[in-house]
DNA sequence: CTATAACGTACCAAATCGGTCCGAATTTGG
DNA sequence: CCAAATTCGGACCGATTTGGTACGTTATAG
């Protein structure tokens, strides 16, 4: 499974390039053409990161985009968080009646607990981090499960 | 945006039943009426889980599903594995082209980081873990942002 | 006053997801 | 040995969501 959408990784793609280029303007078409994203989905993106403060627009000729704050002080949880909607892992509201009923689900907390763990994850880089070229987190890796480095998809 | 799938949260829900009734055998249909969920999709989740060699199948009659192993060994990670596949962040393989080109897009490895922190958060919850009461992780939320606790979803 | 560029909304197409069904294989019980 | 029960393993379909587009409006610069 694929944890962040499309659209949420296209955001980090560009506000990644933003951040690489801080105190530059830039229109959406350009930025659009520098990453090689469709231009209208680029628009849209940019829209919900100013919606979010992420970044600043200007508007008319000469207009275009820039980070609302330093690379430094932005982390990819908040990029995200403008475009997919806060994290959350579970929607597991929907079936407690019966549930609750028979075994009270002792499950949410943990459910909370893990969620606040991914949600670190996310909000603990940041966009300047993003951009600083290798750092590689030492022995992290377990290598009694190979399929934490490549990403695959549901069979 | 919800992280986990319903299929997956359903799946949950499905092994920390068995894990709380251990080394008794139950029906697919017995555990959709324990469950409240749909009797086919329980049906299939299970199939997914003994593909995944989480539970084991006795055929016939007087059938039915058991897990596999102890309830302490099974992880979250392993069950929402087995029904979405495994778990990656970005599928970011896509636009590499252009992308590699204008920056090197030094991202990866972050990404990497980011990932295995989401999936040792998944992968540190056992189902035996999932049906002890409350345990109530200490100080970790947040109280400078509220999204941790309720989940919520993409307005 | 015109050209440019963001804004907002509405809209469409497509992929994925959630869910169902049916036939085959297998075991128990008579 | 036969019949009922139950899992297995596909294919299959409908609907929600997602990814992407288009258009008209607003605002600024020259």
């Amino acid at each position: 499974m694929v944890i962040l959408s499309k659209l949420a990784d296209y955001g980090v793609i560009i506000a990644t390039h933003m951040a690489a280029f801080p105190d530059r303007q830039i229109t959406a078409a350009a930025l659009a053409e520098a990453t090689q994203l469709p231009q209208a989905t680029v628009a849209k993106l940019l829209k919900a990161m100013a919606h979010a403060g992420l970044v600043m627009a200007t508007r008319g000729a000469t207009g275009g985009y820039r980070l609302a704050r330093g690379a430094k002080s932005i982390s990819v949880a908040e990029v995200v968080a403008a475009i997919d909607g806060d994290i959350g892992l579970t929607q597991c509201s929907v079936h407690v009646d019966e549930c609750a009923r028979t075994t009270y689900c002792p499950t949410r907390p943990h459910w909370a607990a893990i969620n606040r763990a991914v949600g670190q994850a996310l909000a603990a880089v940041s966009l300047d981090a993003m951009i600083t070229p290798a750092v590689f987190a030492p022995r992290t890796a377990r290598t009694t499960s190979p399929e934490a480095d490549e990403p695959r998809y549901s069979a």
